[in-house]
DNA sequence: TCTGGGGTCCTGCTGCTT
DNA sequence: TCTGAAGCAGCAGGACCC
């Protein structure tokens, strides 16, 4: 889902292409999760829908009927119904997200089995070895189309390119529901045509620092000198874009991609300046962040806790820890440590979150005991709690710091482990 | 206009070790 | 014992992606 929409100035043309050596496909499906959520909601099809939610939350995506009106992801919810008040507005709902895009997934491994997911809603795709039993690329790419349709009642679009850079250029051209092939000798007219916002890496700060060098264009990019470009944008960003300018992108498709950090975060409501509260919205973070860790059998030694105040300046202080952990209460305790080493005196803070760097399976972790700790202790406590969440629900079992006090909740009270 | 939540990567700085 | 250089790890912040 990419949110960086551009057009080509004139788009490639309708002729037979040749698309030998385009092995890597990038599959995007079309505003994704508007279209998953009208499957549960058929009666709003062709009509406006944005899903996002909160007074101070984004979109998260909306329906081609909806954009027309300027609506796009990522923008504050109150523009996006400015913009278009007639639209219908539903929260999302991320477990059915998880389920179309596990079947869609599924589709793609089923063509082949070197499949990379970027997110819920694309991927990249490998099909050379699938040349011989399926077709040419385009001919696969558009039996994805139908089986994606078929099979999950959604449209995707696919770029067909000899890299995944190309491909992705291409899949976004071919938004929505349609297909865009890259043949091989095409590569460097057909990205140096765009402008430099196309390009993956560049953002609004990069895209300003590009015009002030005078650069629009991905060619203007590529007939820059090197040193120049590193000079502007340092080493990584300048080497890296030079290379795309000239269309070469040697990353391969990986199927595996390990997860270099798990965490959470939350914006709250209304910006809090009470420690209590912070450090109980600490609590669920680490709680939520740990039980994630453990259902991946991951565990993590650097904590980083981040803070964003009132007028949107962000800081983070990161700890790492003597051995990996997947307990919340020790996540929980770095967390609290670091925020009151701040010594903020009510400061009003808008979001909190922790993070866990550093992860090590769990198998290959040296967990060690703690002095004064029982044998069978939080660890044991934690894995409790996980069986009893995924068997009852994720609400069952709290710590007693994060039960709302209620009159008439005596039945349905979450138990405390803690 | 007023900015979510999940991440990755890069850069520059600092402090420790050799 | 002190000092400087080099290498490295950890930290903080920023930019970017979906």
């Amino acid at each position: 889902m990419s949110r960086r929409q551009f057009a080509l100035p004139e788009r490639v043309g309708s002729a037979p292409l040749d698309d030998t050596g385009c092995t890597v496909l990038h599959v995007d499906m079309d505003a994704f999760y508007a279209s998953a959520t009208l499957l549960r909601h058929p009666e709003l099809v062709g009509t406006p829908v944005i899903i996002g939610g909160g007074h101070r939350g984004v979109v998260l995506s909306a329906t081609y009927e909806a954009r027309r009106f300027g609506v796009a992801s990522a923008m504050p919810m109150g523009r996006a119904r400015r913009l278009c008040p007639q639209a219908t507005v539903l929260p999302p709902d991320h477990d059915l997200y998880a389920t179309i895009s596990a079947g869609v997934m599924e589709t793609f491994r089923s063509v082949t089995p070197v499949v990379e997911p970027l997110s819920l809603d694309e991927a990249f795709l490998d099909v050379s070895g699938a040349l011989r039993r399926l077709g040419s690329p385009a001919t696969i790419g558009r039996q994805i189309r139908d089986a994606v349709h078929d099979e999950q009642g959604i449209t995707c679009s696919v770029g067909v390119a000899p890299s995944k850079f190309v491909a992705k250029l291409a899949s976004n051209l071919a938004k929505p529901d349609g297909m865009v092939v890259v043949p091989r000798d095409e590569v460097v007219p057909f990205v140096q045509q765009l402008p430099v916002a196309a390009l993956w890496g560049v953002g609004d700060k990069t895209e300003e620092a590009l015009v002030r060098l005078g650069l629009r264009t991905v060619a203007d990019i590529a007939h820059t000198p090197l040193t120049t470009l590193v000079r502007a944008l340092g080493a990584a960003t300048g080497q890296h874009l030079h290379e795309l300018a000239w269309g070469r992108d040697p990353r391969t498709v990986e199927r595996e991609q390990r997860e270099k950090s798990v965490g959470s975060d939350e914006t709250f409501e209304a910006d809090l300046d009470d420690a209590v509260l912070i450090r109980r919205h600490l609590l669920a973070l680490s709680e939520r962040t740990a039980a994630r860790m453990r259902a991946a059998g991951t565990t993590g030694r650097t904590m980083t806790l981040k803070v964003r105040f009132s007028d949107f300046t962000t800081i983070t202080r990161a700890r790492t820890l003597r051995e990996p952990t997947d307990s919340g209460r020790a996540i929980h305790e770095a967390a609290v440590g670091l925020f009151d080493a701040l010594g903020l005196q009510r400061a009003r803070i808008r979001l909190v979150g922790v993070r866990m760097s550093g992860l090590t399976p769990a198998h290959e972790a040296p967990i060690q005991g703690v002095i004064g700790e029982p044998e069978h202790g939080w660890r044991d406590a934690d894995r409790a709690v996980d069986r009893a969440r995924a068997r009852f629900g994720t609400g069952v079992v709290r710590p007693a710091s994060l039960i709302q006090p209620s009159p008439s909740t005596t039945a349905q009270r979450p138990r405390d482990l803690s």
